[in-house]
Formats: C-alpha cells, structure tokens, sequence
DNA sequence: ACCTGAACACCGTTCAAGT
DNA sequence: ACCTGAACACCGTTCAAGT
C-alpha cells in the first residue's frame, strides 16, 4: 500500500502519489484516533497535508467516503470464526461477533450509525447470519423475521453501548435521571440504584440474545448440520474472490441459556 | 397560552411579547412539520420572526432547547393508560406505548436520537415501567436488567422503523442491499426475497417483545395483582408534589438474585 | 491527471449595542 | 427586559484555474 508520507514534487508545494484508498485508510484512522466527528472534509484535508478540494477529487464527496470506509470496515469484521456446533450457538455467535467488533470499533460504529451505514458496516455478517439460519431450517419470511429480530436486539443493546461512550451531557444520561428520581415515586429504592449505576452490557447481551435466538428457533424443528458454513462475503468491488478455509470448530461457546 | 402571532410594538420593528414557552412550542411545530433537521436556530428565529440571537435569550442555546421540547414531549406521550391484568400483558403495554408513541413522532424521536435526548424522551413511560415490573415481583439488579433488557429490544426495533423514515441513500438501505445480493452466495431465494421487501415492524415488535418479557418474567412467579396503575409521572419542574398513594402489593418483596 | 484558491451557502454562538 | 446587527469559527461543496 502507497505511503501518503511521500515527499512533495520537486520543491514545488504539491504532493506526490495520493490516491483514493490513501483518502480512504487516512479518514479510517482520523475516525479511530479522533472520534467520528472528527471527520471532517478539512481536517482530513489538513491530516494528508492538501487542500479540501483534493480530496472532493479523489473520492466523491463526504458522502462517498464514509460509504467506502464503512466498507472497508465491515470486511474486516467478517473475519471472526463461528463459534459453537448447534443452530443455536452459531447464531448466538454470529450475533456475538456483530456485538463485539461495534464495541471494538465505537467510533467507526458510531459514524456508520449517524450517517445511515449500519447495514452496510453489519453487511457480511448478516449474511453469515442469513446463511446460518438456513441451515438451521429458518428460510423464507420466517428467516427474515428472524434475522431482523436478532439484529434489533444487538443493535438495541448496541445504542445503549455507544451512549456510554460518546458525550453526553449529564442530564441526559440514563443513570443520572435514575440517580435524582424522586422518592415521592415509591419506586423501590434497590431498583432506583440498580438503575442508577453502569450496566453490566455484556452480561445483558448474552442473556436477552440467547432469549430471543431460543423463541426464533422454537419454531422449527433443529437440524442435525452436515453442510458446511458459508464465509461472510462482502457485497462491495471484491476484486480477489477469497475461499475461506473450514475449521470443524470444537464446541467453545458459552453455554448460556435464558 | 400566549399566541406568538401578536402585532408589533408600536410600528417599531420589536415584537412583543415572546417568551420561552413561545420560543419551545414553535420549535416542536418546526420539528413535527419539516422534520429534526429543519430545527436550526436561524431557521426558528426565520418562523418567530426574530433574530437568531433573540431565540438564545429565551432559551439558553440550542441543546437546552432541545431539553426543554424533549422534555415536553415526554408528558404527552407519557398520556396512555396502560392496558392488561396480568403482569407480562401490562409490561408490554408499556413497551407498546414507547413503541407507538415513536411511531407517532418520529421527527420528534429522531431529533432525541440524534441529541442523546432518547432516555429524556422516555422517562414518564419508563418509569412507569419499573413500577410495572415493581408490581410484578420484580425488583433490584434483576429489575434493572429487565427494564434494559426491554428498552434495548424497543429501541433496536425503533431504529429500523425511524431508518425507513429518514432519507437514506438507497446503497445503504437494508432492503436495497439484499435485492442485489450475489447469487453466488448460496442463499435462499425466498429469504433474500423476504428481506428484500419492508418488514412488518409491527408484527415484529410484537412477536419479539413478547419472547423478551416472557424470558424476564420466567423467574419470579407471576404475582396476582389487585392494585391500580399508577399513572406514569414526568420528572420534570413539577409543581405540586402529588402523594401517590402506597398500595401494598400482595407479595412484593425485593426477590431479585442475578 | 492531480491539485490549489476563492467563493457560496450554510451552521451554532457571542458580544456590544439599541430601546 | 427584550431585541438587533455584526462578527467569529466552523461546516460541505463547487468552480475556475493552475501545472
């Protein structure tokens, strides 16, 4: 990959060799060192040492760059191995790996999230979802419901997550409403503490993700899985089809249930 | 209520008249009309017929604003009475009214979205969900997570539905991606097709928030109520402190383990 | 082909000044 | 007490022009 470190032409001012993945990777580390409203037009600009202009050439607009980094992003994410051996545990591992790479990725979930992305980062894993279901015996328009009620349930969980992280004024965080609830409520005062203090959010994840995956998988009889899992493949330019290598994974999930 | 529609002072350019209460109403119309991006303090001043820097006299900035129309919104929408006998059927009945009443104000919901504000917005209606569940048996940590637990389901099915509202580019639309999902994938016609389509939210929320109430509600015994429904309360500048009367649930003790 | 400079139409916010 | 006018420091985007 080209370096945008490269010295500029001649003793002229310009810079030499910026192509549009440079734009691209340099506006990925400004969200993940900065935080996602730090990518503006000028601040990337002034990062890669050019003017705002340029990098309207390079690639589109704002727009269009969040569309390629979130891209970019959601192949990465695709590449955690599924866990488990039954319907159950797979799905719950998918939707595990949905919930830990936003978490491992706030910034760059968050501006996916704020600039209407969220499909497009969560693509190839919801396609590994689609695919697990499937061979769980879930297709058609129960397939649908049930992708969508899983994916309703992380990404629930998931704003509850990134409104930790990003900066909200203090009277508007859940906890501190909770903290100053009036006693004249009678509202049972463990529970206004409970409420009061940070959310365990893992521990809420697995317990509600593995309720709703139980009550989606009721419905059709499990299926004993001899077909092989396919790989998440992004939707975008793959230029380069890669086959993904199976690995019979050893029944290493979490046995939780509700 | 003072109608901001008064003539001007006199022939001098001055209006009469406006204050905060003015200032919060039209920017709630502002939101509801022409949607949470419309709200800009010029674009408000545009409708007051003022100055911009009028409007930062009445309310302090745009996020107190904001505040203040949020919080009004809340005690509307806190307004429904909450429908059913048994525990889990008047659970739901609260997660329903937060689901509708989004439903209903979606500008209004986007804007909170976007502001952080969501926990604002639905304080009356959540608390009156933990006295729910309270009355339900249900108290302490344990009530703390099955109150999250909830909203997180609400809030993630929420997101979908504003998602079809607000303008999105169509690459980015969940439907529009799986509408040209690669053959080459292996994934059932039929389910591609179904999420291809807009989802049936409605049935969704049901059927999920169902599963999600009835896991939480699984390990206490469900608790045969007698009592009335206390009215859900805004936490806002309340006036008059209204004593609500205690009932003595017929089994309420605080049962929670984690 | 690649980049600059100037400009446009927006934002939220502040501050001195008017009546 | 209530409101105006001008200004500051930002945005995304476009367009003509340079090499």
């Amino acid at each position: 990959m080209k370096r945008s470190q490269e010295a500029t032409v001649e003793g002229t001012g310009r810079r030499a060799g910026l192509d549009r993945a440079d734009v691209v990777l340099a506006a990925l580390r400004l969200v993940e060192t900065e935080g996602a409203d730090a990518l503006t037009m000028r601040n990337l600009a002034g990062r890669l040492e050019v003017t705002t202009t340029t990098i309207y050439w390079h690639v589109g607009g704002r727009d269009e760059l969040i569309t390629e980094l979130i891209r970019y992003q959601s192949e990465i994410q695709a590449a955690r191995p599924i866990e488990g051996e039954t319907p159950h545990e797979r799905v719950v591992s998918l939707a595990r790996h949905i919930w830990e790479s936003a978490r491992e990725n706030r910034a760059i979930t968050s501006l996916a999230h704020q600039n209407g992305a969220t499909s497009l980062l969560e693509r190839p894993l919801e396609i590994a979802l689609v695919h697990e279901l499937q061979v769980a015996g879930v297709t058609g328009a129960a397939a649908a419901e049930a992708h969508r009620a899983i994916l309703a349930t992380v990404g629930g969980l998931l704003i509850q997550a990134l409104r930790d992280e990003s900066i909200i004024p203090a009277n508007r965080r859940s906890e501190a409403l909770w903290a100053d609830t009036d006693p004249e409520l009678g509202l049972d005062a463990a529970t206004i503490d409970a409420l009061a203090q940070p959310a365990d959010l893992d521990a809420l994840f697995e317990s509600t993700i593995n309720a709703v995956v139980a009550h989606i998988l009721a419905k059709p009889e499990p299926v004993k899985r001899r077909s092989r899992p396919a790989a998440a493949k992004a939707a975008g330019p793959a230029k380069n089809k890669t086959k993904r290598a199976r690995k019979s994974t050893t029944k290493r999930t979490t046995k939780s249930n509700g």
